[in-house]
DNA sequence: TACTGTGAAATATTTCACAGCA
DNA sequence: TGCTGTGAAATATTTCACAGTA
């Protein structure tokens, strides 16, 4: 029922309940039990329920949830539950993958504008996203009430561009660049690094028999 | 000094201690405390002591730790400091980004192989790394001596191409489709599902203020 | 009856704090 | 002296188990 101090690892299985319920919604399914849905994320009943718990009552005891109100109310959790206009900084392979990522609008994430430094990029649209000149950002995110900043340069380039994100209001920032960045503590960054997953299989892989 | 039982957040944590050292090796620094590469990669020093207690004693009382002698420890423990051959299912947008991902390569993490269902995407080279259909993966993987196999189909064929995986003989799945795969326990499925990034990001950057 | 919601117990992880050593 | 390595304490997370209720 609390509000603060909500453990990163239980967002992450929100969202992980939200990808699930969608699913089951899309099949038609009306009502669901904790057991059934956290069998489909592979956690523990008790820890779904938990979870929820956090942010309010939204089963019927001795029935379950109603697939498509948890949703919402997931959703509302996440703050998914509207438009997250975005940009984008860095128009290589992962960026390209990103804009054409067909998923992440139909969810509410949109690119409204993407960002490079290569002269042969810069112009082109992609996915009905325009490439701006780094340079550019100023008077591109004035235009746009952005909020999210999402970084796939190399990681030579991430730190200056998180600055310039940071500079002009963006409080959100995801970045795919393999280095960490510094950044004041009224800013959210999230990081993912891709390598790290692999090195992750890999010693998982080393030690099965 | 244990060998099992190891949290997955320890092993998660030795992969981003590596690219730190990476990153200080390629700038010719040779030794470094506990306190300076735990900042580096946003944690408390005594973690990262404890994060390597449980694979050996690397660094010297009163010194420190040799930055190229730490990094190769860290490497033999995730399994790194080997060659990983690999193959890819979905040559889409995140596919291609994974096939041009070069520092992958650069890490020991080589693509042998791609499969995609798609007749105007097989017989193409990307990357110098051909694209086969599907039906050819039996015989094409009896070449090649692969562990991990990468998913990066649509969700709605992932749990195929898993199970065509596993039935050959692979070991290690990183599935980046929005859905969880059932597989043996002597599989190791790592899920990396890049909406729920999103949804993090947004989530924290909303509470912001 | 068949579930949810949730304190309390169990377990896991992080941090402290200091002994041990170059 | 200035660091690492590590038990022990503190904290966080997960799971149990059962009261509550449609």
């Amino acid at each position: 029922m609390s509000d603060f101090k909500i453990p990163g690892i239980t967002v992450y299985r929100l969202a992980l309940y939200a990808r699930a319920l969608e699913r089951f919604l899309a099949e038609g399914k009306d009502l669901i039990s904790s057991e059934e849905l956290a069998r489909e994320c592979g956690v523990n009943s008790a820890q779904l329920r938990k979870d929820l718990s956090y942010f309010g009552q939204f089963g019927v005891r001795g029935v379950g949830y109603s697939v498509p109100a948890l949703l919402k109310h997931i959703k509302r959790i996440l703050g998914t539950d509207r438009e997250w206009p975005m940009v984008l900084a860095g128009v290589g392979h992962l960026g390209m993958a990103l804009l054409n990522y067909d998923l992440l609008a139909q969810r509410g994430f949109r690119f409204v504008a993407a960002f490079d430094v290569d002269e042969k990029k810069i112009g082109r649209v992609i996915n009905d996203v325009y490439v701006y000149a780094l340079e550019q950002f100023g008077w591109v995110v004035k235009e746009h009430p952005v909020k999210i900043g999402v970084i796939a340069t190399p990681a030579s380039a991430a730190q200056e561009v998180a600055d310039l994100f940071i500079e002009h209001g963006i409080k959100g920032i995801l970045n795919f660049a393999p280095v960490r960045i510094k950044h004041p503590k009224n800013v959210v960054v999230e990081h993912s690094d891709l390598t790290i997953l692999f090195d992750k299989v890999a010693f998982y892989t080393r030690r099965l028999d």
